[in-house]
DNA sequence: CGGCACACCTACAACGTTTTCGTAAAACCA
DNA sequence: TGGTTTTACGAAAACGTTGTAGGTGTGCCG
């Protein structure tokens, strides 16, 4: 931290540092002149802002929190793509930070922004049994706005992206279904999310309507350790009654699925029909093609950054029960 | 921002704010018992300090920015969690801004930060024709540590933490001569990086170590266009003297070959053998098993930050020489 | 010519910390 | 006991902005 500040420029101009600061903030109460005057003599000294200073005056910054999961991860590493595009354009900085399905981490995070660091969040929650209470204790505290997008909780009082995860599990269950399943099961998170939860309810009204019974050992719960949902695969596979059809609701247990299957010599999509849930570029280049119900993850992170954006800067716009519901796009593949 | 601050805590304390101020920083002039006095009230009231009043007093933040060309990558999705993994522990916050191969956005990036946001950068640049003026010039600016990983400038300046890319190209190259290539050519961008120099004098040393001769026709350059890329894979691949093996040297690169290939029918690896470079965990998992030359991206992204982080806590540290090597990985599968 | 609006600029007090310097009382020492 | 050191605290000045309240001079209008 170098450089100049308002009050040499100030001097060197012979003019007050309000002057200055209003000439710089581009306010009515400058002339034309002087304006060109102070804006000349900061670009040739390279005036740079404090902005700690200023977002101590102001009592606000321009600074948003994106916290995932997650960045190994195709889809959030999309989103948080889509949500730099929109915050680069409005410069805004973000802050990125990663819980790995750590609820004390998460935890931890949050109590760390309530210094008020930033002015608002973006949120995909972890998974973890002890619900959202800290949620709504950060919101008591600080009052920043806060947007959640994919994993979202069921806490009405914040708005939310999502993608139409029913729906579109519908179709894709529907579709494993056809292609002549009938004993499918459903890979998910061990702690429900709500997002799963949806993801489970498309998949199960797919086989009613099917008039497939469904039955509670057909949904899945693996980890987020790779090891732990290789043995868990490794058993189901290896099973007298195993599945035919195969739906992964996490991009890497589908991943997993593939290793499983070619180590134990199962055919996809003969013995086995496979549809996951994930952006890989890699999808169609697998062996054979994974077939995908992929998400729109960078317009997610795009609409979620504008929703914050919006929300922080009309103190009016109240968002509280929006919920922007984009769609996923499915993607038959060989697998099926 | 609400809270409390230090002066209601004082107020509440009957002591005077230097007092609250030095007890909470632990210091060694205030007694045991007012420091636990201190402490007390300021958790029951939840106090967190103001970052922008203690990063403007201070003249400093804990706080870095990562600027990367692209998180939609496995290696820079990998670094940046090496990177948060150790900005975490140390409590630092990071910035995350992505360049997209845009240099303009890297300068306007870099032009950003001279406001003396962050303590510290951690950079992987992008391709661009221009040389690294503004590097330097921010460093002249703003006399703050820069820590450069991968994609790293030729500016002895800085330190950097890199990979083996010349050993571990020429023993990739070598493994591909020998499982009977005799036309490989060399996948990479269109502006020289260091990095991608590197590699390339590792693939044509290997060659010559193998008496088959370099010719410039064998260097491809690709764009970060994928489209583009994917004429550029087609022409090469159609024409009648096609290469029999190839080494891409970036990640999509190698995508884009299997995708053309599969269209072309282009068996591999009869026809033509690969190897990528890439972090991609589906890569054993592609049709037919992608051999790769991986980073030990994590790894590397711990390595900077952890550099950075000293560099930026003790002044008296001059990392300027400093060059981390880590080792490249060769996996060899079905596709060679 | 008095009154008033207006354009333009300045002084100064915040914002919430940290740090330097000063000092009263307690502790120590000869 | 008188002097010095040590301990524990406080007053106040930063850090660099921004916004409010005020002030001055000019032009305009009746």
């Amino acid at each position: 931290m170098k450089g100049i500040n308002m009050i040499q420029l100030a001097k060197e101009l012979g003019l007050s540092v309000s002057t200055v600061s209003k000439a710089l903030g581009d306010s009515y109460e400058i002339s034309a002149s002087t304006k060109k005057r102070v804006l000349d003599l900061a670009k040739q000294y390279n005036y740079k802002p404090n902005p700690f200073a200023s977002s101590l005056r102001k009592k606000k910054s321009k600074q948003i929190a994106v916290i995932i999961p997650d960045i190994v991860n195709n889809f959030f590493a999309l989103a948080v793509d889509g949500i730099e595009s929109v915050t680069m354009n409005k410069h805004y900085d973000t802050f990125i930070y990663l819980t790995h399905e750590n609820l004390e981490r998460e935890k931890a995070v949050l109590e760390h922004l309530e210094s008020g660091l930033t002015s608002g969040l973006i949120i995909s929650v972890c998974t973890g049994r002890e619900g959202y209470g800290h949620f709504q204790q950060f919101y008591e505290n600080t009052k920043l706005p806060i947007v959640f997008f994919d994993r979202v909780p069921d806490l009405l009082q914040f708005p939310k992206v999502i993608s139409n995860n029913y729906d579109s599990t519908f179709e894709a269950t529907l579709r494993l279904v056809k292609s002549g399943v009938n004993r499918p099961v459903f890979l998910t998170t061990e702690e429900p999310l709500y997002t799963s939860i949806e993801r489970r309810r498309g998949f199960q009204a797919a086989l009613t309507s099917q008039h497939i019974p469904f039955t509670d050992d057909m949904i899945i719960e693996c980890s987020d350790d790779m090891d732990k949902n290789y043995l868990i695969m490794r058993k189901l596979l290896s099973g007298k009654k195993r599945p035919d059809g195969i739906f992964a609701s996490i991009e890497k247990y589908a991943i997993t699925t593939y290793q499983v299957c070619k180590e134990l010599k199962i055919n996809i999509p003969r013995d086995v029909k496979i549809i996951g849930m994930t952006n890989l570029r890699t999808a169609a280049l697998l062996n054979p093609s994974l077939s995908t119900l992929s998400q729109p993850s960078f317009e997610m992170g795009r609409e979620a950054a504008s929703l914050l954006i919006k929300m922080i800067e009309k103190k009016s716009y109240s968002a509280a029960n929006d919920i922007i519901v984009l769609n996923n796009e499915l993607t038959i593949r060989e697998s099926v």
